[in-house]
DNA sequence: GCGTTGTATCGAACATCGTTCTATACCCGA
DNA sequence: TCGGGTATAGAACGATGTTCGATACAACGC
């Protein structure tokens, strides 16, 4: 049994249907999504144009838009093909909080692998059916420890708003040059920290150190641990 | 005394030293910032491009990159400006996580009335001014919470990061119209769960209402709950 | 079999954006 | 008075998403 498509999805358009010429195969949605794909993995998320698409598929832009309505319905195409939802562990009651922790680092690690998508993931409604199956196994461990309704609810929507964000975070240019979180970067904050004027910013100038401390692994650690723990604290 | 610049921002030079002509004005990085600021309030952050800018003063959009770098950098200008760290309460030991979700609040309406500012804002390493005296005031709540100072840290990232987020999630337009997340968009969303093949998705049918409720606000107080809860359970 | 009709295709163009090139117009110091 | 540095901008570059309009092709009615 196949989902029904969100309401205020564009109908697809069954067309096409005869074509079948042999020597340039029709453009189909599967065929722009696979495409957008292999672009995806090769070159990241600013690669995916759809002059670039088109490109690849050996036409010009303006055939996109017979079989896509948007570069948005095609991001959420796109997002929805890299979502995995059996990365999602089958519920076990005794270790939900570990489940939860374990399944926001399979996505963020889904992120990693795809740089860029985190930007185009927010603020989208999970409609898609791998989306939706990723809920679905969210809410079992939830379920399983015995996590209030509305709280395990709003904890679906928290949970990868927390792990896009930060995901959306780390793959923007921190600087203009490259540098991310390089090591150099983090001395170079840590001085600027330090060198405050005291009278005015004492707790920046004490706790430099701290403030820099840890790689995007602790921070993303950290927000989990807050966020599961919080969770945990919310349902008593 | 002032703050000295970040290292990686680029010198201003303080050109234009004599100009003084009367019928018009010379530019002046604060001419920009400020030009920048009341288009936003009025159009929001879309409306701010170098041209409109450029346009607004009279000029080409040439001329304003002589005292702005980037329009990274005029971003991270016009953020600072709209920060306000007396939004920030002087840290009470008897009610520091009240005051935790207060500043997040304060911030949150900052973000609701300069719609767009959020989505500029993540991602920025806090090193305005105001930025920084607003990192300030949030460690002294934390530290009246005797919140460990690793944690306290890493707070003032997290804390930050879930609000913008939230804020630019917020400011994108949900579907393609306008609905944002009106009541018929709601009740759509909740038709739609409910609808869904029973065998697949038990729990997203079951849980249809929980997973709808709630309007923007109280998922804000939910995020902000949890964040404070988490905070506090690692801290003991 | 032939013309009509609908539709998939796609080159070209539109309206943006941030940014850079290059030429001008100006004030200052010599 | 006369350079020379510099603040100013007009025009253009390259890129984006998107739309217009013409074309070519397949299926259907007669």
């Amino acid at each position: 049994m196949s989902i029904p498509d969100p309401p205020w999805h564009s109908r697809r358009r069954t067309l096409h249907g005869r074509g079948r010429r042999i020597p340039r195969p029709p453009i189909t949605q599967e065929r722009i999504v696979e495409a957008a794909l292999t672009l995806l993995r090769r070159e990241g998320y600013d690669a995916v144009t759809m002059r670039r698409l088109a490109t690849e598929l050996g036409t010009g832009p303006a055939s996109m838009y017979a079989h896509v309505e948007n570069k948005r319905e095609l991001d959420q195409l796109v997002i929805n093909e890299v979502i995995d939802p059996t990365l999602i562990p089958d519920a076990d009651p005794e270790r939900w909080q570990e489940q939860l922790k374990e399944s926001m680092r399979a996505m963020f690690r889904m992120f990693r692998a795809h740089p860029g998508v985190a930007r185009a993931t927010m603020g989208l409604v999970p409609t898609g059916p791998n989306a939706l199956r990723s809920v679905e196994r969210t809410l079992a461990i939830l379920k399983a420890g015995k996590v209030p309704d509305q709280i395990a609810a709003w904890a679906c929507d928290l949970i990868p708003l927390y792990v896009t964000a930060l995901a959306y975070e780390e793959s923007l240019p921190q600087v203009e040059g490259d540098p991310g979180w390089g090591a150099d970067f983090v001395e170079e904050l840590r001085g600027y920290f330090g060198s405050l004027p005291v009278e005015q910013f004492p707790l920046l100038v004490a706790m430099a150190v701290p403030l820099t401390s840890g790689g995007p692994d602790e921070r993303f650690e950290f927000g989990i641990s807050v966020i599961v723990e919080g969770i945990a604290a919310l349902s008593r």
